[in-house]
DNA sequence: TCTGGGGTCCTCTGCCCT
DNA sequence: TCTGAGGGCAGAGGACCC
């Protein structure tokens, strides 16, 4: 085993961690549910177009896995308890969790809620005594157990994660191992005879244009001649499949990054025909969106819409604006705007808004449209302050589906 | 079987300008 | 004035991730 001399892998000489909870969703529940633990459980939507958030490893064995439909889940383990998500607690959750992993090092990425990797280069503990000390102290102070990856680079640590985890079995899952680490100088060698889809960017559409060409190995894949691989998957996304099949990954551990865009979306429980009733809830999906853009301190110049019909079909319609927005009065107009467009009349499904080109607010410059945007800054900051004091639910647009008849403004329920 | 919600990144196309 | 090439940008959509 071994790297080969000569090949083209560059100088990793970091150890990366990766750290993924176990089943975080279901976890973080059953903490306030333990009269469920041992039983098949599923947080998500429970109607006919729900899908499965997360899933226990009991609901797991049944072959119940995370983005399933929960028609099809209940098919498979009828006896399933779905729960509705919560993701307030879950974001509390996961910011006390990212806390502990500070305090092992400061170099801490996180992925999402429930996964980060860490950059533990330099540190005087052996990588994996800190896997076994993290597992332990989330164990501890949270409840939740995870698995920990080590490895020279991020998608091997990812990859080392999950294979630390636990099986799932109809009584339970099985003890994983915890910790998994890759040593280094063997990573094209445990790399060599994985399945393709192990590699960080690789789903259906691409595994179907590795089929067709022979690939199902890393190793196969890291063979390939590059030039006729970015003919095959394009160049951006060939040089990215081939650097990581010859386990050559550069990228450090980012602890700070911005967000790049901002979105919100619903889908509906029955599909929606017009104009009026898709209007009033891009309303309320672009209040939740500026509301949030306000609370991180930024503003967004392009407004998104996504609009997926019955058949499932997705477009997209957007606008570049002269000046950031990060008023809910503003991106529902532009929103609205853009929705004029669309012909509905075929039935919609799910409607989104978005905003991207995010920037610090204090850009803006006032264009002679928004001359009134003063006003409805004034009245943004004002139901701000209000929802910092009472919450998120004492005061929505006027023309909301929760908010009674329709007007403008905004409007106190209760 | 029938597909949530929130993101990121890439590619392609058309338009505008030089 | 017209035309073509090429770059930059916006818009749209696809693919993928958790």
């Amino acid at each position: 085993m071994g790297n080969s001399s000569g090949d083209s892998r560059q100088t990793q000489s970091g150890t990366i961690l990766h750290v993924d909870m176990d089943a975080f969703f279901v976890s973080v529940e059953l903490l306030r549910h333990p009269e469920l633990r041992g039983l098949p459980v599923a947080v998500g939507g429970p109607g006919s177009r729900g899908v499965v958030a997360s899933a226990s490893y009991e609901a797991r064995a049944y072959g119940v896995h995370s983005a399933m439909p929960a028609v099809r889940a209940r098919r498979l383990c009828p006896d399933i308890v779905f729960l509705p998500g919560d993701n307030q607690l879950y974001q509390e959750v996961s910011q006390r969790i990212m806390v502990i992993l500070r305090s092992f090092t400061p170099l801490v990425e996180p992925l999402s809620l429930d996964e980060a990797f860490l950059d533990v280069s330099g540190a005087h503990r052996r990588p994996d005594e800190i896997g076994q000390l993290i597992r332990k102290r989330v164990r501890q102070e949270e409840g939740i157990n995870c698995a920990v990856g080590v490895a020279s680079a991020k998608f091997l640590a990812k990859l080392g994660s999950k294979l630390a985890k636990p099986e799932p079995t109809p009584s339970g899952p099985s003890e994983g191992i915890g910790v998994f680490e890759v040593p280094v100088g063997q990573e094209q060698a445990f790399l060599a005879p994985r399945p393709v889809t192990d590699i960080w960017g690789v789903g259906p559409a691409t595994l179907a244009r590795l089929s067709r060409i022979g690939i199902a190995t890393i190793g196969e894949l890291a063979q390939y001649p590059l030039e006729r691989l970015e003919e095959v998957v394009g160049n951006a996304h060939g040089q990215h499949l081939h650097n990581l099949a010859n386990a050559v990954d550069p990228r450090p551990v980012i602890p700070e990054t911005s967000p790049k865009s901002m979105s919100h979306e619903k889908t509906f429980p029955r599909d929606v025909h017009t104009h009026e009733a898709l209007g009033t809830e891009l309303v309320a999906l672009s209040d939740s969106v500026a509301s949030r853009l306000r609370t991180a301190g930024v503003a967004g110049r392009t407004v998104t819409i996504k609009v997926r019909f019955g058949d499932f079909s997705t477009i997209t319609r957007s606008h570049t604006l002269a000046s950031p927005v990060d008023s809910g009065v503003v991106l529902a107009r532009e929103a609205k705007r853009l929705l004029e467009e669309v012909d509905v009349a075929s039935g919609v499904r799910l409607i989104g808004v978005g905003v991207s080109e995010l920037e610090d607010p204090g850009q803006r410059q006032l264009s002679l449209e928004d001359a009134d945007a003063p006003s409805w800054q004034d009245v943004d900051r004002a139901v701000d302050r209000i929802r910092d004091r009472f919450g998120t639910e004492a005061i929505h647009p006027a023309s909301t589906p929760d908010a009674g008849p329709r007007q403008t403004g905004w409007s106190r329920p209760g």
